[in-house]
DNA sequence: TTGTATGCGTTATCAG
DNA sequence: CTGATAACGCATACAA
């Protein structure tokens, strides 16, 4: 049968009031009576009930982590390994939501009370709002948002690091640039926000719309927008210039430029955004690229929604992980 | 405050016992009973604590789940979105664990009480026994085992693509073959199944050891393994065939090649195996590959599991998840 | 069909 | 420093 703290007490001859004192390390207790619960904990092999440790303590040491579909797989996997990583270290655990399901079922599930202490989210939607109205401990990871100081955000300069590859491109020379980018399922938020950064490129560079072209694809379907690559690079206006979100894809777009009987960084420059150090080190020329740190932003985001969780406002609900930029041959 | 139980009863007039039936859907409840009951839930907000739920009950209406660092990250993503599909139609939520962390802290988590129903895991250790033979719901995906009826598995002929890929390379006229793959963490398990299905290939077609190259890398040290790559099909005894564990690294396979002058699939003939339809089909020649339906294994894991927390021993506790053949132009 | 009362395993507040 | 005991919010026998 199932050994409870009654189970412990008894055995160990004091009351569960003192076992609990010591499971949760309140102190005030006699270091021979510790000893003797501490026997009693392992001889029993007694485990708390987490239920009823969230029943009694409303808290339940979960924090729930919603990751949208249309960040990468290797942004994805990094980051969950990050958030994980700081959860475990603090004795949290993560409970996950996929977007992909229905937003009513994921607002059910964050709603369901007392089933995690705080969110952990990478996309905005309707239902995170009467969250936050209610104070609700919440941190939001991906870019910079005016945020309240009761609750966390952890950017990584995502409109940043865009800009400053289209500019780099621009400093080589390019006359015309490609800004390619690969998604899992559609977020009109993410196209809202690159057309945003292009526009804006475009006005401050004094530039013509022409110069710059924005492809942007789902995975599911990404025939197409090879296809249009292919075609855009084998017209005599070809571009010189092209911007890869998300490096993974970088091999496939130096293979469809040598198709074109383009070679890289001579006929076209090539940078991208990478999540791993090492990815595009391999291609010839290696890829030069954006390094952006998704493990780290998972993992801080997951400690300041903790700091939240546990002890009130952080001393900083702000987090900015830096991205590197890493010149190799391609540019 | 809180909105519980009681002022749900209160506010529609009945007691908390007939309002718990109606949440549960347990039936005997007057339709007009019923119906003031949902008029005071949703009038009021109420959501029923979890915690209070689980420890009433005993079920918590979690699963654990426990990745492994040593699959591809095509493979992670897919699985999980899969396994949350799954469990999200079914009402449950999904308590992740990821060994990248430290076994210690994977244990502390699975031997928490009551904070998951049942476990759903992809790589076998030592803290897995003590579950199993206490006859906790456990569900294990990947390869086939001897497993008990009250458990459930998922495989998908992991060995069996891999020798049959071997196969597809011989039969195709190549004389030396490389096994490529790469992976995420170390895990001796599967380089000792690589090297079974090897040697296996080895003595069932009389071939010699030479005639097949075993190559495993992390992918935090790629470089060494295709420097090892280069190496090898630059020597004039190189190989004419490969086989690339994971498709999304298949692109820099294609431009090592082309880079020591050999062209696919005339020099060399490739095939890999992919987690995503069109994995590949973009490459030039498309690349030849055995899909693993990654998604579905998730998919069919939680189901499997959830049954047996739900109502004991489901019809059959094993599922087999085929992999498909998709021949494209690199073989 | 509905209500009452008890138990689930903790935490936390008081007295002692 | 320790021990009763009252919450915590819900499910469920048992009564009515």
């Amino acid at each position: 049968m199932k050994v409870t703290i009654y189970d412990v007490a008894r055995k160990a001859g004091l009351s569960i009031a003192t076992v609990s004192r010591v499971i949760n390390g309140k102190g005030g207790v006699t270091p021979k009576s510790e000893r003797k619960i501490r026997d009693a904990i392992s001889k029993l092999g007694y485990l708390p009930d987490a239920s009823a440790q969230g029943l009694a303590s409303s808290l339940v040491n979960t924090i729930g982590l919603v990751l949208q579909g249309s960040v990468s797989a290797a942004y994805y996997t990094q980051f969950l390994d990050g958030a994980e990583r700081a959860a475990r270290e603090r004795g949290f655990d993560l409970l996950l939501t996929s977007t992909y399901a229905s937003p009513e079922s994921f607002a059910k599930t964050i709603r369901t009370r007392h089933k995690v202490d705080g969110i952990l989210f990478t996309s905005i939607n309707e239902y995170i709002k009467p969250l936050y109205d209610a104070g609700f401990p919440l941190c939001y990871a991906g870019r910079r948002l005016p945020w309240d100081e009761r609750h966390a955000n952890v950017y990584g300069g995502f409109g940043g690091y865009r800009k400053e590859a289209l500019s780099l491109l621009l400093s080589r020379g390019c006359k015309k640039i490609v800004y390619f980018e690969m998604i899992q399922t559609i977020a009109k938020e993410t196209s809202r926000r690159n057309n945003e950064v292009i526009e804006d490129f475009i006005v401050t560079n004094g530039l013509s719309p022409e110069q710059v072209v924005y492809i942007e694809a789902l995975t599911s379907r990404c025939d197409h927008a090879y296809g249009r690559l292919r075609e855009l690079f084998s017209s005599p206006d070809r571009p010189d210039g092209i911007f890869v979100v998300e490096g993974t894809i970088a091999p496939t777009v130096y293979a469809l430029l040598s198709q074109c009987g383009l070679t890289v960084p001579d006929d076209v420059k090539v940078v991208a955004s990478i999540h791993e150090p090492d990815s595009g080190t391999l291609l010839r020329p290696a890829l030069t690229a954006y390094l952006v740190n998704a493990n780290k932003m998972g993992y801080n985001a997951a400690v300041k929604l903790i700091q939240i969780v546990q002890g009130g406002t952080p001393d900083d609900n702000l987090s900015y992980v830096p991205y590197d930029y890493i010149e190799r041959g391609s540019v």
